[in-house]
RNA sequence: GGUGGAGUGGCCGAGAGGCGAGGCUCGGGACUGCAAAUCCCGCUACACGGGUUCAAAUCCCGUCUCCACCUCCA
């Protein structure tokens, strides 16, 4: 994968033991997650895939931020911001905004992570990463009694965004709130005096207060995951400050590189602007749901991109997604007419596959080999029915499943076979308007027998060496 | 202003010196009473201006445009 830190392709292995240990950043959940967001959480669920696929096991924690996280104005947390807007307690609405993100992983076919820990649950472990830092010399109390972290004194500050220390412009809008506090413009709050907020506060050996936004993932990564993070995942933006900073929070404490890889998520466009609040193109899950997609199209329109290209989302993007998984999901059920071959050319497009998937995520080159396998008239339905099912959990695009099995709405059952007497009777006036009256009820009627006819007789001319009953079985279909 | 990335047919997108990926849409055909679906065929593109080369979407120089990051962000 490509590492931010070297800025080339590292390979991924676990540094003890045989467990890759990863970490990645989770969501602050003072809203729902929008599709771009979710791109990003998918990215862990492929790297986890692969590793699966090549044999690897992974142990996967990804944080909940429902504390700490500063909003725009730098004078108020993201979450008490949101339930001062929805006059409810600011835990409860963390906690049903954390449902509604587990909902859309799930709905994304994106596996959970092994254990999704709080920042609210985990203040002593980062109070003990402070004490560390302050032992070590890294940390500093301010004027204003908040703790902070001395940037000049991490000599490799800077490397993992390509910043320099001296180079950073004082920003106003820290200046603003913090004063004097500090003693560099660069500097950071470890831990933020409570001042005059009275929810979600703790009490620390340097007075009540609150976390700052990256201790939790350095004080949570390193916790969870035994002292070393294998693998570091998170959306480009975080790069800078937030892993910049993390890095500097956890290296000395570790006495060594915290993290072996640094991967990165481009952001997602849609129509052309980068998703966000102010530019008003915010989609979420539920929005392209309610349009009549199918989840997993965002998941296929994903996955034809590259992970770090930024990409440029659209409904158009999203309709052809779903066409094409519509259309492998129904091309595996002919294919399931015949028995699995998993001959040496299957296995071959295999690992081909695998290969394209193993050099840094290539998902669009992975997704152009299945196409060819659709397509391709070397292989046969056996093989190409034993690809898909070999590939299904690696993809997570459901490929197997069958098309949905749904009750008929009352009365349409009589009016289907109404219609179907009526065109044996050739009147086809009346089987029109019994169609017709089967689309006011929602139910799309296809006369598919004749059809079949055309492209079975090919495949039948291709598969003469199939047993019998296997052709039979096809026929009747 | 600084840094990074990108401009490919109606749309989305791969390719990174030499046989014009693929998908979606659209058009034509086969099949069908019709429709839908399916299959077949078609739509000949690489921002602009120079240059290098036998050969450039691909390399070089310049220009334009777009996007992102530069202390909110996935």
């Amino acid at each position: 994968m490509y590492d931010t830190l070297t800025r080339q392709l590292q390979p991924i292995k676990p540094r003890n033991g045989k467990v890759v240990h990863i970490y990645c950043c989770g969501p602050t959940v003072y809203r729902d997650a929008h599709v771009g967001n979710l791109r990003t959480f998918l990215l862990s669920d492929l790297v986890r895939r692969a590793l699966t696929m090549s044999g690897f096991e992974s142990l996967l924690i990804q944080n909940i931020t429902d504390v700490g996280h500063m909003s725009e104005d730098f004078e108020e947390d993201k979450i008490l911001a949101q339930s001062r807007r929805e006059k409810r307690d600011p835990f409860a609405i963390a906690r049903d905004y954390e449902a509604r993100f587990h909902d859309d992983l799930a709905l994304l076919n994106i596996s959970p992570a092994d254990s999704y820990p709080r920042a609210s649950e985990c203040i002593p472990m980062m109070l003990g990463h402070i004490e560390k830092l302050f032992e070590l010399g890294y940390a500093y109390r301010g004027d204003d009694t908040s703790v902070y972290f001395d940037s000049q004194k991490f000599n490799s500050y800077g490397e993992l965004s390509g910043n320099r220390l001296d180079a950073l412009k004082p920003g106003h809008r820290y200046e603003f709130t913090e004063g004097g506090a500090k003693r560099f413009h660069a500097d950071w709050a470890l831990w933020k005096a409570a001042g005059n907020r009275s929810e979600m506060i703790w009490d620390t050996p340097w007075g009540r207060g609150f976390p700052g936004w990256h201790i939790e993932c350095s004080a949570m990564s390193l916790h969870y995951l035994n002292g070393h993070v294998d693998l570091h995942i998170g959306g480009i933006d975080l790069r800078f400050p937030h892993h910049e900073n993390e890095r500097a929070q956890s290296n000395p404490v570790t006495g060594d590189e915290a993290v072996d890889l640094w991967l990165h998520g481009e952001h997602l466009l849609f129509e052309g602007r980068k998703m966000s609040k102010s530019a008003g193109n915010v989609v979420l899950l539920r929005d392209v749901m309610a349009r009549g997609f199918d989840p997993l199209a965002i998941r296929f329109c994903f996955m034809e991109n590259r992970y770090r290209s930024q990409m440029d989302l659209s409904w158009a993007s999203i309709a052809a997604g779903q066409s094409v998984i519509r259309r492998w999901r129904e091309k595996y059920q002919e294919w399931c007419a015949v028995p699995q071959e998993l001959t040496v050319a299957a296995q071959s497009e295999i690992v081909k596959i695998h290969g394209n998937v193993a050099e840094d995520l290539d998902t669009p080159r992975a997704l152009i080999a299945l196409r060819e396998v659709e397509k391709s008239n070397s292989l046969s339905f056996g093989e190409k029915r034993a690809i898909w099912e070999s590939l299904d959990s690696l993809f997570g695009l459901d490929l197997l499943k069958p098309p949905q099995e749904v009750e008929l709405p009352a009365g349409a059952e009589e009016l289907i076979s109404a219609r179907a007497r009526a065109r044996s009777e050739k009147n086809f006036i009346e089987s029109d308007k019994l169609r017709d009256q089967l689309a006011a009820l929602g139910v799309q009627v296809r006369d598919t027998r004749v059809v079949r006819m055309g492209s079975l007789q090919l495949s039948l001319r291709q598969r003469i060496g199939y047993p019998f009953h296997a052709l039979l079985q096809f026929l009747v279909r």
